[in-house]
DNA sequence: GGGTGATCTATTGCATACAATGAGTGCAGG
DNA sequence: CCTGCACTCATTGTATGCAATAGATCACCC
């Protein structure tokens, strides 16, 4: 979801902000100034100004009363209310997917990435590899299934809130480090269900599909719900952990 | 969700032109120039660029290859795609406030509006009154219901939706004609599916309410097909018809 | 006559100067 | 010693100048 060209300033600093926001560089409540982070990223206001714009949008900073922008901070139960959406909006897109029969190549797609996860996920003990194998398989298989429901206005709802730190597919599995046999375990289930929700989709299920993937982010929910409880082991891993705070009214 | 203080150019200037947007001046696909659009706002392009950047993000209008925006097309697929999308999430808000139990203030503010809906839907021809009546209290209806669910997740997700023209609850009322009988038969049985919602919610069905939420906009749905069918006397009411296109692949 | 190239113009991207507003501080008075 | 006011400074909001780029138009050559 990126405004210009690539080779803009407004992209090149957009990325570099957003990617900073993610890496813990600011503190939540922190002032984002213009005049400094333009210093810092070597642009003018114009394209910094655009960029904290656009970061506003997407829920990572907030504006201030009197003008400019702070850190935003995140509470553990918005973490938890964005993954619980992220259920409903997945399960949403299997329940249309079963409902109206997948695409040939969009089901060969998904088993193809059933297989890899087999690969990484059937071993007594997983190595590096096999983890960074997994994860960019469990990528691609939420990516192919809200991409492939074919329901525009989802699909944006889903883009905007994989924006959310951890509430994407893809920001909830590194937490737990690969050797952890516990963590393995978690792994196996997740893709079990994989596994499930191909069947439900490939049989016409449309209501068992939906239970499913709205299941499925349990597992997301309970890695999040683990990292807090640990935050200090997990702050060097996972610097974005700062940004949320533990408080659960 | 305005940007700054009320009072800058900025926020007038957004404002204006999501107006303008959403009462058909522009044509689909139509550039949006900076320079005419800000001689014709009286305000210089910077809260111009600004303004189109928001409005870019809000779905709008999209931005052209070589830069600039230009009008967006909507086709009647995105339109009953966002409904559809919109009925999920009321559905999951429902269903959450079934299942917690709604809050005492909450269920009195839902009761005083089943009560002026029925007020406006009781009678044996409703005039230009009791439609305004009842279409403030649909408006205030689903708002109730979305902002008492408690998920902040969902509540952006439903603001960011009902951006989009045609997807909101508000904007799906007004097509038919408050003299039209059929339209009041419609809106009578919108109303009985919120006092069963209601009904639904108080008995902690969590299932039942979702499902007559997710029912509730099927409604909507006819209304803008309909109102697509006979676009040619919807014109003048509903100047946005416009920007839809009647494809549906 | 059609196609290709060059020039020209309109529009955006970027930078910066200037204005306005709000916050923080210091001083004075009670 | 505390409080209130005024002043200063920092930061954002706005406007505009300049440069680069893309598209269009026109002329020229094949």
């Amino acid at each position: 979801m990126q405004t210009q060209s690539p080779q803009s300033q407004q992209s090149r600093v957009l990325v570099q902000l957003r990617d900073m926001i993610l890496k813990g560089v600011f503190a939540p409540g922190e002032r984002l100034a213009e005049i400094p982070l333009s210093e810092r990223l070597e642009a003018s206001r114009t394209p910094v100004r655009l960029a904290l714009a656009t970061l506003q949008h997407e829920g990572l900073i907030e504006p201030l009363a009197g003008g400019g922008y702070q850190m935003r901070r995140f509470t553990a139960q918005e973490v938890s209310d964005a993954i619980e959406v992220r259920g409903v909006l997945e399960g949403m897109a299997a329940r249309l997917l079963a409902e109206r029969g997948a695409p040939r190549q969009l089901m060969r797609d998904l088993q193809a990435c059933l297989e890899q996860g087999d690969e990484a996920v059937d071993k007594p003990t997983m190595d590096l590899d096999d983890y960074a194998s997994y994860q960019e398989m469990n990528n691609r298989f939420h990516e192919l299934l809200v991409q492939g429901c074919g329901n525009s206005a989802l699909i944006r709802s889903l883009e905007t809130l994989n924006g959310q730190p951890f509430a994407a597919a893809s920001a909830t599995l590194p937490m737990q480090s690969a050797r952890d046999e516990e963590g393995q375990r978690w792994m196996r289930l997740a893709h079990r269900q994989h596994h499930a929700l191909v069947d439900a989709i490939t049989r016409g299920q449309g209501a068992r599909a939906q239970a499913l993937a709205q299941e499925h982010v349990e597992i997301a929910r309970m890695n999040v719900d683990s990292a807090l409880e640990h935050a200090d082991k997990m702050a060097g891993l996972m610097p974005a952990m700062r940004l949320v705070s533990a408080n659960r009214p």
